[in-house]
DNA sequence: GGAGCGATTTGCTCCGGCGCAAATATGCTG
DNA sequence: CAGCATATTTGCGCCGGAGCAAATCGCTCC
């Protein structure tokens, strides 16, 4: 991983939230973001913990999961280069509703909850941002919601697998690849479906060349034909 | 219903979405809104509709409900007096994401997409104010994913009904009536189980004296032992 | 009061997928 | 390279709850 090369205001430029900026607030907003590097597995906080920030990843995967009192968790989205996180908790409880593990070596930024609101009072469209990316996330859960209540197993997984696609995924000559490591497991908490059902469905996939699984990377080979489950009706 | 009683700017002052505002914004906001009575079963927007406004209600309810492309449907959320609704669109899709249907003759003001801007931009409390709303909704529906990804149908039809009771619940003295009619179907619907499912679970209840229903009309009588069910592990 | 319609209840059957358990594969560590 | 830990696969039994069907209830409108 670079080592610096990401702690410049261009890429703070790039970031979904501090879109259509001026060059001005950018440098604030570079200049008052606390930067850390994050390992492997590390936990960036945990649910219910307080005094809370706004986070952001530069570079790496996190994580986010939310956990119940019967131990039983949904992973509730990946964040990657540039998305933010932990962001909602600021305007709510002033605790974290959830976990942030990072997947790989992670850099992170974040910022006090004052720091932010002092950002979005000079520049509204800070806060137009976090609106529209608080919004997209609110449509997503809602139509996994719908998934979750109204379709098996097989089709939430096919969804899973494609959101992710969309998400993280690399153009590769084998097909589209998920930028990051992820395990069995952490598909079965998407598609909210036990580690052993999630093991069938995908490993019956690789079976039919539909995709492949190398070290924990997932490749999507056939994402068409994944698209006909996840809207195939007999399922 | 009364007629114009609450047409006027201390109604909106007492919005979620105006909460904190100087009184001459709330006048801006008063006279800016588009203010339509609707009747009882009528559609405020469907899912899909172009052309999106911001709306919210002062008098009745609205049932927000996502339909599938099979036709299943689940019931995103209920928006009662000083509630907004449609919001979320108006910064991403630009198109309706579920349906809005009044379920009781219901008064709802709304506001286009360039007057909310303006607002917005005036006064960057508006825009905090929808991050908060919009934050505590995306909460709870991560929350319901949770439970939907992992518990049964009768913890999810108590949490329902709990949810149903802090949003609109209304003390009488033989206990917390939900202040809207209700169908089962709507129960189920909330849920994440079917018509039939939710029927048994809540005629059970009725038998056990926890709840009662008269003309669609759901009164909670022993919230405690509704909650002990949503937490017990053993469902 | 009767007809008609939607809502609700209830019985019954069937199956997806969860839970348990064990075998196997794969990657790390020393 | 051996040994261990973690991840994955796979078999099997059982059950919650979906799906179907039918009866009953309760309104509303003649």
């Amino acid at each position: 991983m670079s080592k610096d090369a990401h702690l410049t205001p261009q890429f703070f430029a790039g970031m979904e939230l501090f879109r259509d900026l001026p060059p001005a607030a950018i440098e604030k907003v570079a200049a008052s973001a606390r930067v850390r590097r994050v390992a492997r597995e590390a936990r960036i906080f945990n649910q219910g913990d307080a005094g809370v920030r706004a986070h952001a990843v530069i570079e790496g995967v996190v994580r986010i999961a939310q956990t119940g009192s019967d131990g039983a968790q949904v992973v509730v989205r990946f964040i990657g280069a540039g998305e933010i996180f932990g962001a909602v908790s600021l305007f709510t409880d002033a605790r974290y509703p959830a976990d942030a593990v990072a997947l790989v070596e992670t850099l992170e930024a974040s910022w006090s909850e004052a720091e932010l609101l002092e950002l979005m009072i000079a520049q509204p469209q800070i806060a137009i941002n976090v609106i529209h990316i608080i919004g997209k996330r609110l449509q997503e859960a809602q139509e996994r919601m719908r998934e979750l209540a109204t379709q098996g197993a097989t089709r939430r997984v096919a969804h899973a697998v494609l959101r992710l696609g969309r998400q993280a995924g690399r153009e590769t000559a084998d097909g589209t690849e998920i930028a990051f490591p992820l395990r069995r497991k952490d598909v079965a908490d998407i598609a909210g479906t036990t580690l052993h059902t999630a093991s069938r469905i995908l490993t019956a996939w690789e079976s039919a060349g539909l995709l492949a699984t190398r070290n924990q990377h997932l490749t999507i080979r056939q994402p068409s034909e994944i698209a006909r489950i996840a809207e195939d009706a007999s399922d």
